[in-house]
RNA sequence: GGGGUGUUAGCUCAGCGGUGGAGCGCACGGUUCACAUCCGUGAGGUCACAGGUUCAAAUCCUGUACACCCCA
């Protein structure tokens, strides 16, 4: 037999197998009406970019539960595929431009998108390549690119009915724009912050001449667009002012003072400007009373014309000038110290300007109200559950959403505009005439769609949407969606009203929300931060097993986790252990077969094959509920606890004591038994080692990954066998414990007397004395109800035995009186305990029969305990 | 301002109605052929606080404090 090495090494097994796998090409989704499919798509990672520890988690998950389902015999599919993300992939490209001092301008449209094409060619199989060192196990057959072909149709195909519709349109609005990236964004890119910053009371000459009004602003630099002051219609202080006109500092530009509700009467001085052009609410105020809105600050973020003085100003410094040239002119009244929520863009964190511009807009109450329903009726399940709630608030207040950007990287809106009328074409395919007046000059809308368009049809046009075809009619809709909670917004809910506006149906029936991984401190791993740890280097240094681990344990659904090193090698000890295990195993099976089942089984094969039975139970129920983290801990402690420090510790007093060819047999055939099963409920959670110790040991099929799901087996089961091993188990800890009191070495065999409760556990503890003499070296191993107490002992009394360990030496009479007491503290503790409950006729009339009669037993357990060991203590002192 | 989450052993976190758990750390003892990436033993918690529901509360409800997150 070959050696096996002593410590698991991932580098030499993982890229063996996964190149295994997909040679096998056991990924591979093909709809088959005989079984029942279960599909995922992947949430497209940005095709520029590298896996980072939210993907490791992402997709962790999810091949967990595709092998899972796998296993269970279901026909599995997991999409996999890349999203363009256009702002940071240009901006990717844009930044390597700009080492040789370009810019895409200096390229031209045509050229720049080619470049980008070019460099999603070269780069964008890099995230892939890692996805499959993780050991995702997706269909790589249908490998997917939001910009491909297919997903391009559809995108056109969604864009022209929703025009159709109605629902989309474009129009001036507010929008959130972005003077560093030079695009527009939708109102979730961007990200509010608490920027500490100041309240300038400013001084409004009416144009009377007879007196003034004072705004309170914290934008100062926008007075320059203002075309209005508005008060409160209640506030007393100014109802006589409202109809009359103010003369704007600095411009003297006339502007009424108008009257709308708006306006908090508590906030500053109870008077705000209006500037229509850049902010929202001013915007619908503006709407409301038929203001003019002057654009002052240009897409740049510099002012423009209309700031008269100020125009090519940078916005912060125009504002710092402006403030000074209001003190100067005595317009200034007060400036106050004030916090207020400012916008920054989520890509490149610059203060964002609202501005109003011409976009394209996606009218979304209509789409949200379905949308909504399919949660509040339970088609579509978050998990955990108070994720619904927030996705159903946010529904409930949602405003159109912008999917117009103004930058090259994506799909190009499909609208044209007829040089010759204006009239806009909305169309699939570019058209040859304008549909009004038959003019042939066309000029297509140079904006794209937000990257989220695209992605929010991902479902269903990656299955080859919008012909019918043989995927979506077996695998649409999806069985479950795994995200972080930080895109439910961006994407979740728009995949969920596409999907029911265009397939009628809903996209996924579950969604299942994880949180984010953060450092050590807990803060957010960033780029900025230089906090993020890369997966691949764990992979590199642990394997991919040992990073699914640690991703997957100690995790709640939809909680945050911190990433420790430590945490790593535990995981790596935990492979390392199976790895042993293993060994041990195939060491001892030799050339052993698993022809037939077993004759007789010992005490040590029933307890565990009971146990192994009732974790599979646990196991797959946790699945069931997408407890991955509890699911794992549970193999975790079955493999480490009852498998390793047990059962083969006992096995081996069977294969190296002197036992018949019969006992040998069983116990070899429970040792492979048990490994082979405990192999496949942990090959969701760690594929690799899974298969690379599945191979070695006698197996069914070509690979674990086709191999059944384990399934509960009841006559397995074996309370009587779990009970009786409780009792050694409870006499090998007491014996151990002792040892180590006095420090018996645990090499050295020991004298042990053993006294049972009853003639029952005396038979139960004579049958199992080799097990006790092994685990405890405890020889010679004395039992029996009537046995002598041994008085220079040590005293351990555990439910069903008192245990005594002889003393060679004098015993320390003191030190053992104080351990004796202290465990009689204990079992008198516990007594009281169950007394006092009993004694609550409540409790016994209303608590369910079981719990009582539980309760019951354990008193007069604890009566018998204290009662011994109080005789224990009165003979010592004798 | 609205919504949410967390507060459990020194640290990080599970548990979420029936006698408080894990990993790491700590202390003590260990070269018996699966594993020192290990084995054995142990110390260490009024489960944030205050009320309530219940026969029974870390666990359910209400409030308070502190921390964090999302939205406005």
């Amino acid at each position: 037999m070959a050696e096996i090495p002593k410590v698991y090494d991932p580098h030499l097994v993982e890229k063996k197998w996964y190149d295994y796998w997909l040679q096998q090409e056991v990924f591979k989704a093909k709809p088959d009406a005989s079984k029942v499919p279960f599909s995922i798509v992947i949430p497209p990672p940005n095709v520029t970019g590298s896996l980072h520890m939210g993907h490791a988690l992402d997709n962790t998950i999810q091949d967990i539960l595709i092998r899972y389902k796998r296993m269970k015999g279901f026909e599995t599919l997991w999409l996999p595929g890349t999203d363009h993300a256009g702002i940071a992939t240009q901006h990717v490209v844009e930044e390597s431009l700009a080492e040789e001092g370009m810019s895409r301008h200096d390229l031209g449209r045509e050229r720049f998108v080619e470049l980008v094409w070019k460099w999603k060619e070269k780069y964008g199989n890099k995230i892939l390549l890692q996805l499959q060192r993780l050991g995702a196990s997706c269909d790589w057959s249908r490998l997917r690119f939001t910009m491909d072909e297919g997903c391009s149709r559809a995108v056109r195909e969604v864009f022209v009915r929703l025009y159709d519709k109605g629902l989309i349109y474009r129009g001036d609005y507010i929008i959130n724009w972005c003077p560093e990236c030079g695009t527009a964004l939708s109102d979730i890119e961007v990200e509010h912050e608490d920027d500490s910053g100041q309240l300038w009371y400013v001084r409004y000459p009416l144009e009377s001449g007879n007196g003034e009004i004072v705004v309170a602003t914290t934008r100062p630099e926008t007075i320059l667009g203002d075309t209005a002051v508005a008060v409160h219609p209640d506030d007393a202080r100014y109802t006589h002012l409202v109809g009359s006109y103010v003369l704007l500092p600095v411009l003297g530009r006339r502007i009424p003072i108008i009257s709308d509700q708006y306006v908090d009467p508590e906030f500053g001085s109870g008077a705000v400007k209006v500037t229509p052009a850049h902010d929202s609410n001013d915007f619908d105020i503006g709407k409301r009373h038929q203001l003019p809105s002057i654009i002052v600050i240009g897409p740049d973020g510099k002012m423009t014309k209309e700031a008269g003085p100020y125009s090519g100003l940078d916005r912060f410094e125009c504002r710092q000038k402006l403030v000074e040239e209001l003190n100067r002119q005595g317009y200034l009244v007060k400036t106050e110290d004030h916090s207020k929520s400012v916008g920054h863009c989520y890509r490149c964190s610059s203060v964002i300007e609202p501005l109003l511009s011409k976009q394209w807009f996606v009218r979304m109450k209509p789409l949200a109200k379905p949308a909504m329903e399919a949660v509040l009726d339970g088609r579509i399940r978050f998990v955990p559950e108070r994720f619904s709630k927030i996705y159903l608030t946010w529904l409930e207040n949602i405003r159109d959403w912008c999917i117009s950007r103004q930058i090259w990287w994506g799909h190009r809106i499909p609208a044209w505009y007829c040089q010759e009328c204006g009239e806009v074409t909305v169309a699939k395919e570019e058209p040859v005439a304008c549909t009004r007046c038959g003019g042939a000059r066309l000029q297509q809308d140079e904006d794209v769609l937000d990257t989220w368009f695209s992605s929010a049809l991902w479902p269903f046009s990656t299955m080859g949407w919008p012909d019918s075809t043989n995927d979506l009619e077996y695998f649409f809709p999806t069985s479950v969606l795994v995200t972080g909670y930080d895109i439910i917004f961006f994407w979740v809910a728009r995949m969920i009203f596409t999907s029911i506006e265009f397939m009628n149906d809903i996209p996924f029936k579950d969604v299942l929300i994880h949180g984010l991984v953060r450092d050590a401190d807990g803060r957010k791993m960033s780029k900025s931060l230089g906090n993020g740890i890369d997966p691949l280097e764990v992979i590199e240094r642990y394997g991919a097993d040992t990073l699914r681990f640690t991703l997957i344990t100690g995790n709640t659904p939809g909680n945050d986790m911190r990433f420790y090193w430590e945490r790593v090698e535990a995981s790596r000890n935990f492979a390392n252990k199976l790895w042993n295990a293993a060994r041990f195993v195939q060491m001892n099976l030799g050339d052993f077969q698993p022809t037939d089942p077993p004759i007789a089984l010992s005490l040590a094969d029933r307890w565990i094959l009971s146990r192994l039975h009732r974790r599979i139970q646990e196991i797959t129920a946790f699945i069931e509920e997408y407890e991955l983290g509890e699911a794992a801990r549970a193999l975790y402690d079955f493999i480490w606890d009852e498998f390793c420090d047990w059962y083969i510790e006992l096995s081996k007093v069977t294969l190296y004591g002197n036992s018949n060819d019969d006992m040998i047999y069983a116990t070899k055939y429970v040792l492979w038994y048990a490994l082979e099963k405990v192999l496949r409920l942990l090959h969701p959670f760690m594929p690799f080692i899974s298969e690379e110790i599945w191979q070695a040991i006698p197996h069914d099929g070509n690979t674990i990954v086709r191999a059944p799901w384990p399934e509960m087996e009841q006559r397995y089961l074996d309370a009587g066998a779990e009970d009786k091993m409780r009792v050694v188990m409870d006499v090998v800890r007491a014996i151990r414990n002792m040892r180590a009191e006095v420090e018996v070495p645990p090499t050295k065999a020991t004298r042990v007397v053993v006294r049972p409760v009853s003639d029952e556990r005396a038979m139960a503890v004579t049958e199992s004395a080799k097990y006790i003499t092994a685990l405890g070296r405890a020889e010679p191993l004395e039992i029996g109800t009537e046995m002598a107490r041994p008085k220079t002992a040590l005293a351990a009394v555990v439910p069903s035995a008192e245990v005594y360990l002889p003393l060679e030496g004098l015993l320390d009479l003191e030190k053992e009186l104080a351990r004796l007491h202290k465990s009689l503290s204990e079992a008198e503790a516990d007594l009281e305990r169950s007394r006092v409950k009993l004694a609550n006729p409540d409790f016994v009339r209303r608590a369910p029969e079981e719990v009582v009669e539980k309760e019951r037993k354990r008193l007069s357990e604890n009566q018998e305990r204290v009662r011994r060991i109080q005789d224990r203590i009165r003979m010592l002192n004798d």
